[in-house]
DNA sequence: ATATGCACCTGTGTGC
DNA sequence: TGCACACAGGTGCATA
């Protein structure tokens, strides 16, 4: 479900809610995520305290102290929700947290590929191979360029491709190509200078608009205080098959891609 | 190198 | 109403 901009919503959330709280009981009541939860690891949070809140790509961070991080990643359905300690645990429920405070944070994942660990920052090999955040360092045409380099494959795979650039999902990649004027199948050598630019800086725009819309809800993404985004009400081509492009009133069509749904506008994308 | 297919899961929407 | 099937904000692996 999530990709950059949800999750930085959600850490807001978490940042904003339980920075300075000190962890409590740790209840895990379905351990078989997509990798399973090493639950006395897990169960070893408590007494600890949340020192920050921090987010890579598309993965949460939460710094509980003396080099110890709380990772998790959210797969295509998880939910972090904080909610009264007394509410009852709903469907999919898989984990809950208490605090030393009226609040309490429940996992929600139905399809449970999402999965969370706790260990020293510098052992995480899942963000060891993770290309530059869109949002930080300025990625210009340029350096976009210079990671490109050597490939062949369609742009929309590359900029899928968490090593190249991290944190864009099937969403706002869509969305990104359509702004750029690029079709999702142009081989990545194919694209011109002028096009990466522009590729490159629509990254950083549609990711920043999407953060400030609090994320994309067209179906079931929530944030941690259980409010939808707004950045479906913008989209120009994703989940618009056959509605007309915002832009020229040409059909949007869409065509599967490396085993997923592409988006565009065959008038406005070349 | 890269493309494809599948696997991990459950829910939802569609068409018959 | 039931049923079959396609598809869903993500990875990761095995195979060609």
């Amino acid at each position: 479900m999530p990709e950059l901009p949800e999750v930085e919503t959600i850490r807001r959330g978490l940042e904003r809610n339980l920075v300075g709280a000190r962890i409590g009981e740790v209840l895990v009541r379905e351990p078989r995520l997509r990798r399973p939860v090493d639950v006395p690891a897990l169960r070893s949070l408590s007494g600890r305290t949340v020192r920050a809140v921090g987010r890579r790509a598309k993965y949460l961070l939460a710094d509980v102290g003396d080099g110890l991080v709380w990772l998790m990643h959210l797969g295509m359905s998880g939910r972090l929700l904080l909610v009264p300690p007394d509410e009852p645990a709903g469907d999919h429920e898989h984990v809950r947290v208490e605090f030393d405070r009226p609040t309490s944070l429940r996992y929600r994942d139905p399809r449970r590929f999402g999965w969370m660990r706790v260990g020293r920052a510098e052992t995480f090999e899942e963000l060891a191979g993770l290309g530059p955040e869109p949002l930080g360092e300025e990625i210009g045409g340029e350096a976009l360029r210079t990671r490109l380099r050597g490939t062949r494959r369609d742009i929309k795979a590359a900029l899928l491709d968490q090593r190249v650039i991290a944190g864009i999902g099937n969403i706002y990649v869509n969305e990104i190509l359509f702004r750029a004027g690029v079709r999702p199948t142009r081989r990545t050598h194919r694209v011109r200078a002028p096009e990466l630019e522009r590729i490159a800086k629509e990254t950083r725009t549609v990711l920043a608009d999407a953060v400030e819309r609090r994320g994309t809800s067209f179906s079931d993404y929530f944030d941690s205080d259980g409010i939808p985004g707004t950045f479906q009400d913008v989209l120009s081509v994703f989940d618009r098959t056959g509605l007309p492009c915002r832009r020229c009133g040409t059909s949007i069509k869409r065509r599967p891609q490396g085993g997923r749904s592409s988006f565009y506008c065959p008038s406005c994308q070349l």
